[in-house]
RNA sequence: GACCCCAUCGUCUAGUCAGGUCUAGGACACCAGGUUUUCAUCCUGGGAACAGGGGUUCAAAUCCCCUUGGGGUCGCCA
């Protein structure tokens, strides 16, 4: 088999079928692509494979462009976007190479590597239920093939669809090296004649991807597992044509915490679980408030198959109607999470390679460095969130205060724009700093700090024991605090953290033995309507004096009500 | 079902290719203590694995075979 020779320059490629976001799979493979050949000096290349007709194509299936970029896996060649792309190869979508598989579909017919097959899908389809009812294994019978030449002239004149498959020849072991595996090898009566064009003249997936890494200058195609094998396939065609064979190195699947793969039907696959567990026989009427709409046959084209995918705008409204929560597998999920891109590139590297000497955290230009073929693990990895979330605790409390404001500042600005219309710059950096150290992903203070951009006589008051204990228990009574301490605030003229810290804990001394906690719950109830928030003193600093009496003065006026029991 | 691939703590993994330094290392999770004005942190300690069976060898987590288990693929999807 043609090896490279070194001096030729390593490409890779990540070529993705347009279907809305990247999931975390995809992610991975994309970032041993870019890895490995960033290290070497060599091209990253992203093509898009678009060479089914019937998948939609609407703009947000481009939108794993964004989470590429955000993961800041820049691409040499491919699409134009935000600064990555060009290149002289393209194009880059396989939906406008038509006219260069041409010439090596009829190459291949013209050599009897391949032939032309009229057998309708309809019938195929009959053809492999049967085999399933009778418990066979299905296997093409090359009925076509066995057609003389006059048959196929006149089924060609009379405008029969037809396919175009590639004759797989018979008796022989068909083996590969790969970079992962080894040497993987099986006999060819185990590979079917495989269509290489379908009816509407689109190459498939198989001839597609061997004419375009040719073309394209790639030399190593890195891909998961599932593609293993499909490989010998490729090799047959590459073989025909006369093309090289690339280096091959086929990595292993990411799976779920139940073990099967991660995969981007997952959403889908949940909702239609939950679909059918509501008994919804028709698509919901949404809310209002959305302008989301799923058409009747929209609906039933999805319920009907398990491959089938809802835009990204109906998975999240069916969602919601549902009630359900849908699986968290795309990058862009865990974007919207508060992670940061440079923790979900370590710790995807993590999954299914390691660079050993007991170190795992590392950053991109670490991966570039070390990233190896030879130490890809070879069996399935599962995606722990637990890690991933530790992860980028670890991130974030390495992160000086002024690195995490501006993070969380753009997370707001892109996710939470309230926080940044209802709180000034001071405001918003006080409470970013208060933050910082209790956050284990971007999104913690925002959840827990929505009572920060609350009217005052918008908060909520948890009915909760503990809640209740804190008000009413002790003597005095947290109740009692509020008072005193309502007085003690309006009289503070220094509003600073500092300052309140002062004051606080002089009235504590003096009033609660000392017990801080004692007069800091029933504050933190107060202006909060719970007991979680952040550090006290800064908790009101941010909200400033006005609201903090309001907010005690609100809770005291609901004395009554929070002493009993809901 | 057929074929391909895989197999170290609950999880991600180091160690396997060049057998001895492995009473198997790290991380996450877990458990027990401790610090802390809440939550979250943080600190200390602990339990936790070579799937099973046969070989080969002075010696096997490491090499070979079988069994079992897991995953992947069997589309005019990619």
């Amino acid at each position: 088999m043609p090896e490279n020779a070194p001096s030729t320059r390593v490409r890779t490629r990540f070529a993705p079928s347009p279907s809305g976001h990247l999931h975390v799979g995809g992610a991975r493979t994309a970032l041993f692509c870019w890895a490995y050949a960033k290290g070497r000096g060599g091209d990253f290349i992203l093509r898009i494979e678009d060479t089914d007709q019937k998948r939609s194509s609407d703009a947000s299936s481009m939108a794993f462009l964004e989470d590429l970029k955000w993961l800041g896996l820049q691409w040499d060649e491919g699409p134009e976007f935000n600064g990555s792309g060009g290149g002289d190869r393209g194009p880059y979508y396989q939906s406008k190479r038509l006219d260069t598989y041409k010439p090596y579909f009829q190459k291949l017919l013209d050599s009897g590597a391949a032939y032309m097959a009229f057998e309708t899908a309809e019938e195929l389809d009959a053809a492999r239920a049967t085999a399933r009812a009778e418990k066979r294994a299905y296997r093409y019978d090359r009925a076509s093939l066995k057609l003389d030449p006059a048959t196929v002239e006149q089924y060609i004149r009379e405008g029969r669809p037809y396919v175009v498959r590639f004759k797989v020849p018979d008796d022989t072991q068909l083996t590969f090296r790969d970079e992962v595996l080894g040497e993987v090898a099986v006999s060819s009566g185990e590979v079917d004649d495989f269509v290489i064009r379908k009816a509407d003249g689109y190459p498939t997936y198989h001839f597609a991807v061997v004419v375009d890494d040719e073309l394209m200058g790639i030399t190593h195609v890195i891909r998961a597992q599932e593609h293993t094998n499909n490989t010998f396939k490729h090799n047959l065609i590459q073989e025909a044509l006369g093309f090289n064979r690339p280096t091959y190195a086929h990595i292993s699947v990411v799976t779920n915490p139940d073990g099967s793969k991660m995969s981007k039907r997952d959403k889908d696959k949940a909702l239609r679980a939950a679909v059918r567990e509501a008994k919804l026989d028709n698509a919901p009427e949404f809310q209002p408030g959305t302008d989301v709409t799923i058409r009747e046959e929209e609906w039933a084209w999805w319920m009907e198959s398990k491959d089938r995918q809802l835009n990204m705008e109906a998975v999240k409204a069916l969602a919601e109607y549902l009630g359900v929560e849908v699986p968290e597998i795309d990058i862009d999920d865990f974007r919207r999470a508060g992670y940061l891109p440079e923790v979900m590139v370590n710790y995807l590297a993590l999954l299914g390679w390691s660079p050993g000497e007991n170190i795992e955290k590392f950053d991109r230009d670490f991966l570039i460095q070390r990233f190896s073929l030879d130490r890809i693990v070879k069996s399935p990895a599962k995606f722990d969130r637990d890690k991933l979330l530790a992860f980028n605790l670890d991130a974030i409390q390495a992160m000086s205060v002024e690195q995490f404001t501006d993070r969380l500042r753009e997370h707001c600005r892109q996710f939470h724009p309230e926080f940044l219309e209802k709180l000034d710059d001071d405001a918003f950096s006080m409470l970013a700093a208060a933050n910082h150290e209790r956050s284990k992903t971007l999104e913690d203070p925002v959840r827990t700090c929505r009572f920060f951009v609350v009217p005052d006589d918008h908060i909520v008051y948890e009915h909760s024991k503990p809640v209740r204990k804190h008000l009413t228990g002790g003597e005095p009574s947290g109740f009692e605090h509020l008072e005193a301490l309502a007085e003690t605030l309006a009289e503070l003229s220094r509003w600073t953290a500092e300052g309140l810290e002062h004051a606080i804990s002089e009235y504590a001394n003096v009033h609660a033995s000392g017990k801080l906690g004692k007069v800091a719950q029933p504050l933190r109830i107060a202006v909060s309507g719970g007991t979680v928030s952040p550090p006290i003193f800064d908790t009101l600093a941010i909200l400033g004096k006005q609201s903090t009496l309001n907010r005690i003065n609100l809770c005291l006026a609901k004395r009554e009500e929070l002493s009993t029991p809901a």
